[in-house]
DNA sequence: GGTAGAAGTTGACGTAACGAGAAGGTCCAG
DNA sequence: CTGGACCTTCTCGTTACGTCAACTTCTACC
């Protein structure tokens, strides 16, 4: 009642590889091998082969796997942990398809139309925005303003566009989250605040200072609050909120 | 306002090297390449960096990132496919939790306990299954069983337990999916009748034709039908229709 | 101008779980 | 004795980098 690598593979549904692969990685040896190379298998190697297929249906690495079957340690523990994984994987899972739905409807929809209003909108918004940020925080930030401005000067059109429908998108996460309940200061919305500030930071080069006074503007500034309004009429208060515990939380920033 | 590469790392969260990686297969290329070697990136490579970040958050592999950003094709279309795999992938996640939980709770329990008394049962009940069986299907099906016995007689006693062990989770999970209303012959049960198929030919080289007969087994054998009753109670007559219908739709069987 | 240290470069190998294919030995039937 | 089926042991490729190793370059300091 010997078997052949292929009646193995033929009755397991592997193919002859795999088991070869098996047996070099100690997973499952033949019963025995024959002087010409031959692997020959026994009724224990499929009864072995069975609870491995098992447990790797179950999507278990073949390396913990061995260790399994070896008996050693605490299996359940061990299985347990898995689980564990798997459910965090499948949270995280859940949570890419979420963001990947919205991302669809938002580039399906007349997104590609409106984006253009946006662009224009922006450009518009600019200037004011600039002299708002001037009188408020002196004339440091103008540097900044003026670096940035050299940067986007160079953008091309679509360039513009990208950056801007990048933005919205952001902020309709953003906005999910604070409809959903999420607080402005949990952890969860403190990493899509990480977004928020390495986009900003694309544009204008912003210390924990300069980001936390964006807060102010976001509230404050017409233009720009008509912008977010827009998207979620409840985001500006609640986005200013969030600006302001990363520029605590995340970038150490301190009242001075 | 170009950086480094290690400014960029920072910037980003990245490493060096897999900014290094992204030059190679061509995701993202420096603005300018010194004459040392040095990689010097611009804004606008790190724009394109924010949606490369954004995308591989997704799980979209580089390669397509690639592709989307290089604008050819259809994004949405491909994206919505990202996205079935996805889900797709999420329903297997969810299947492989359900049962590694039961196996779980079923390895944590007292299973350890009750599994003598399975394999004692087990072989007590042997010699009785195996007159009926020839009582029903003739001396071909003792030819087998003698067979088995002459593989199982040399089993240990522990692949003994593992093996019944193994056996009364299938029929646990078989268990679920009845009480869950699938039907005996839908695809989702002939599914995890090939594990069960493939557990009998283990012990016993059935063909399509004894595999159908052990339906009739699995309703009149008094000791087989009282230990799988004794997990499911209105389990019998339901593997009974599962084991022909495996029979005829994976097998081949045909009534002769 | 020499030197230490930080930061840059290009390989090359390892990861998980095999698939694919090359080059060659073995077995069996006609 | 020969063709075809089956077996063997390599080796490379896959994904997205981590981790050395060996070497060059830049920068600061004495």
């Amino acid at each position: 009642m010997e078997h052949s690598i292929s009646e193995v593979a033929r009755m397991s549904g592997l193919t002859p590889r795999t088991l070869r692969h098996y047996d070099d990685i100690g997973l499952l040896r033949p019963a025995r091998t024959a002087g010409n190379g031959y692997r020959w298998y026994g009724r224990r190697e499929l009864l072995r082969l069975q609870r491995i297929l098992f447990l790797r249906e179950l999507g278990v690495p073949l390396a913990q796997i061995t260790r399994l079957l070896a008996g050693d340690g605490d299996d359940v523990a061990a299985l347990r942990r898995h689980r564990d994984d798997l459910v965090a994987h499948r949270e995280r899972l859940d949570e890419i398809i979420r963001t990947l739905d919205r991302t669809i409807a938002d580039l399906s929809g007349q997104a590609h139309l409106s984006e253009e209003e946006f662009f224009t909108g922006l450009a518009a918004r600019r200037g004011d925005l600039r002299r708002d940020l001037e009188a408020r925080y002196g004339t440091r930030v103008a540097g900044h303003f003026a670096e940035a401005d050299a940067v986007t000067g160079r953008w091309t059109r679509q360039e513009h566009e990208q950056a801007a429908a990048h933005g919205r998108r952001l902020l309709r996460r953003l906005s999910e989250a604070r409809s959903g309940g999420l607080a402005p200061d949990s952890v969860a919305v403190l990493d899509l605040m990480t977004e928020h500030y390495q986009g900003i930071r694309l544009l204008w080069p912003a210390d924990a200072a300069a980001y936390h006074a964006l807060a102010d503007v976001v509230t404050g500034n017409p233009g720009q609050r008509a912008m977010i309004e827009e998207i979620d009429p409840l985001l500006p208060p609640w986005l200013a909120s969030a600006i302001r515990a990363y520029a605590t939380r995340r970038l150490g920033y301190t009242a001075s």
